[in-house]
DNA sequence: CGTGCTCTTGAATAACTTCAAGGGCTGTGG
DNA sequence: CCACAGCCCTTGAAGTTATTCAAGAGCACG
């Protein structure tokens, strides 16, 4: 909590997630975007957007509601960030990664696999990458979940879920309007 | 960052915020909104909204940018969260109330009046009510603010801006697009 | 004139950071 | 093929920040 340029995370995206829509409509930006691991872009240019927009309400809808779950996971983020201890907020991330790789394809039945690293981990959780380390031993003493380099192992889905204070409502993943009717 | 059923807050309003158009969307909400202070309100129904979307893709742009500015704001709060001690969180905090009650008239040339207390504080910051108390002490004999009874006095903004790492361009209040004009 | 809420203080414990050092894996150049 | 550099991970120990439990003071309202 005291130096003044360490990176920070407010989100982190999926394959298929539409990144920062918010910049169409906020004209600026108040964060940067880096990528972790290997990406494949599609850019659409705000020109585009505004005629979709215009033209079709309902998908204008869309992608309103896409960034309206940005700000729901946000929210998440900051009980996540004001209630649980640094072992719960990772076995958290992990919940939400996991449920969010699984929703498009990329999950497996014991785990996933992440290009994140522990410090990487530890600019998402509010903690130091060393802090971090412990935290990981922890969950992986009791059973919870097993991170090692990159790829992590749950055995048990609902006992990491319950002990992290995890549910997905906040995905919407049911949703009627869900993004992936679209195409 | 023990007990179960402590609340916790994500955000706050100020007087003319449209409060929770997310939900419009979203079509359920996963949080709840309390009163704080008196307050008084003006419903929109969802219906008119949808038409209001359907005619006027200019006032659409508008509550959408409405909606992205609370995202923006929840990104500040991962970021206070995730990097700041108790009292800076606090000076944060204060320095946001501040000029969101300055842009809507609401604010004094020497701070401002709110009817948080300071266990509210507390829920908004991730901290206990007691490590909150210690905290604003803390600021009160660095001369940074004094919080009394919902009374709270700053002497020197920039000195609590510095501070507490806090600068308003997330809260877009230069914008072309701000909601006052529409009235 | 108490009852309840807000605020304050003290002391013991837990959570987290910082500083310091070392191990393990991977890719690269000699 | 080996040596080395660089990143990622791990561990120890001391110090800081925050929580918990406990108790009490100040103020407002009925």
């Amino acid at each position: 909590m005291e130096s003044e340029d360490r990176r920070y995370g407010v989100s982190f995206h999926v394959p298929g997630d539409f990144v920062d829509l918010h910049c169409f409509a906020l004209k600026r930006l108040d964060h940067n975007i880096d990528c972790i691991g290997p990406v494949r872009v599609a850019q659409v240019p705000h020109t585009a957007i505004a005629q979709v927009m215009q033209e079709k309400p309902h998908l204008a809808r869309l992608l309103w509601f896409s960034t309206l779950l940005d700000a729901a996971m946000h929210r998440e983020w900051i009980m996540k960030l004001e209630q649980l201890t640094a072992p719960k907020r990772i076995g958290h991330i992990f919940a939400e990664i996991w449920r969010r790789l699984e929703m498009v394809g990329l999950g497996y039945p014991d785990g996933f696999n992440t290009p994140l690293t522990q410090s990487d981990i530890a600019d998402m959780c509010g903690a130091t990458p060393i802090h971090t380390n412990r935290a990981l031993a922890e969950l992986r003493k009791q059973g919870l979940a097993d991170f090692k380099r990159g790829e992590v192992r749950i055995a048990d889905r609902e006992k990491l879920e319950n002990y992290s204070g995890f549910t997905p409502d906040y995905l919407y993943g049911e949703g009627e309007l869900s993004l992936r009717e679209v195409g």
